[in-house]
DNA sequence: CTTTTCATGTTGATATTGTCTACATAAGGA
DNA sequence: TCCTTATGTAGACAATATCAACATGAAAAG
């Protein structure tokens, strides 16, 4: 499993018996039998057909279906901590506080452009995180990137001071609530359209930084 | 389906054949394996089994194992807009801002004394709300207790004046977000223990009223 | 009181799946 | 060249979802 990563110069020209990338085949299948179907309609099987494999082929690359969610959850946890570093926008903010407004907008941006692997990340029922080590150390290591950004905010004296961590959970909850939301459609009757997307986000960056109250 | 609920007087000497509340013991079997199981894990024959009733019965009651989970994700929702409603607490604040209050700590008790059906009222991916219309009223109506509540500070003054909406969309995404968090362990590296649970929650809800940013 | 109807439960059959074991193939190192 | 090992195949078994045909009894209809 861990060897499996640097296999194979992917032998292109597939000859008939191996199929040279079947790992990232049934990565692939998997993601997009997800964009129609609930994790809980997929089969082995039904993956290993498709693909043209036999049905026993793919336990030589995942124990069960559980293990091949829990991969692309990982793969997941990975990009999404490329967008909270800002490694995946155009262009970086340089100030402290401009740069905390973009990983928040980073944040629902990265939900907008990977909702299956969103969705594979943040959902217990499907994969449990504690089932799977490397999983658990991606989003750990993803929480962090937020919690030092918050942490540092805090020392300048550009976020009111508290236990970072507890701030960092308010913001990643904030956040992951609404993405959640957004993209389970449970917000379908808001009829949000593409520009209005952007301007609730702003609302909710103004709203976590400001405060819902009128008085201090 | 219908009919089904102001059923049978519940016929209590169970007789051989006839079960007498089948649907019920359906639903709490269910809800006493999630305590120990994940959803994908359950089976209908399996619950017909430990209730002692043939592989086909459950059929006459829910469709699919999805369509029971719903049932009790709805069942959820309507506890939950109990709990909103401060229908479940001791004593009910008078004054409209420590009702605001009262009701965001009444979001986090439910999910913390009834967190399988607060699992199964927000996870998409076993339960498709769309899917059952029932379900995704109930929903709209707890959330609609929120909305209105806002919508009435704000009115008041009391609450920073935005779309009433948006701003409760916010705050169930905060909430939601935070609880499911919580619940899923993901914030296992804090080590919460009950008092903290609380601590938590007052800091949660300042963070939301004051806001983050040091400066308005 | 008798008959009929219908919701509820049973039984059996079929297709699909997860999972295990024994075997086949090929690619690379000794 | 031979051997080891990763990868894929084939077959078997138990469990499941799902459907259809049938059984039972409670309540309505007469």
């Amino acid at each position: 499993m861990r060897g499996a990563r640097l296999r194979k110069k992917s032998n292109q020209n597939t000859k008939d018996y191996h199929h040279g990338n079947l790992r990232d085949a049934l990565l692939k299948e998997t993601l997009k039998l997800l964009k129609k179907k609930n994790p809980t309609e997929l089969s082995l099987r039904d993956l290993a057909r498709r693909i043209g494999v036999s049905h026993g082929a793919p336990y030589r690359h995942f124990p069960s279906l559980n293990a091949l969610l829990a991969a692309l959850a990982e793969e997941g946890f990975h990009i999404f901590a490329d967008f909270l570093s800002l490694n995946r926008s155009e262009q970086q903010q340089s100030e402290p506080l401009p740069r905390f407004r973009q990983m928040a907008f980073e944040f629902v941006r990265f939900s907008l452009q990977f909702p299956i692997h969103f969705r594979l990340m943040f959902t217990q029922v499907v994969v449990d995180h504690e089932e799977f080590e490397d999983l658990k150390q991606a989003g750990e290591t993803a929480f962090r990137i937020l919690a030092d950004s918050v942490g540092n905010l805090q020392a300048q004296g550009i976020l009111r001071v508290h236990d970072p961590i507890v701030t960092s959970v308010f913001i990643w909850s904030s956040l992951h609530g609404f993405c959640s939301l957004l993209l389970d459609q449970r917000l379908g009757f808001l009829d949000i359209d593409e520009n209005k997307v952007d301007t609730i986000i702003e609302a909710f960056y103004q709203n976590m930084m400001d405060g819902l109250a009128v008085v201090k």
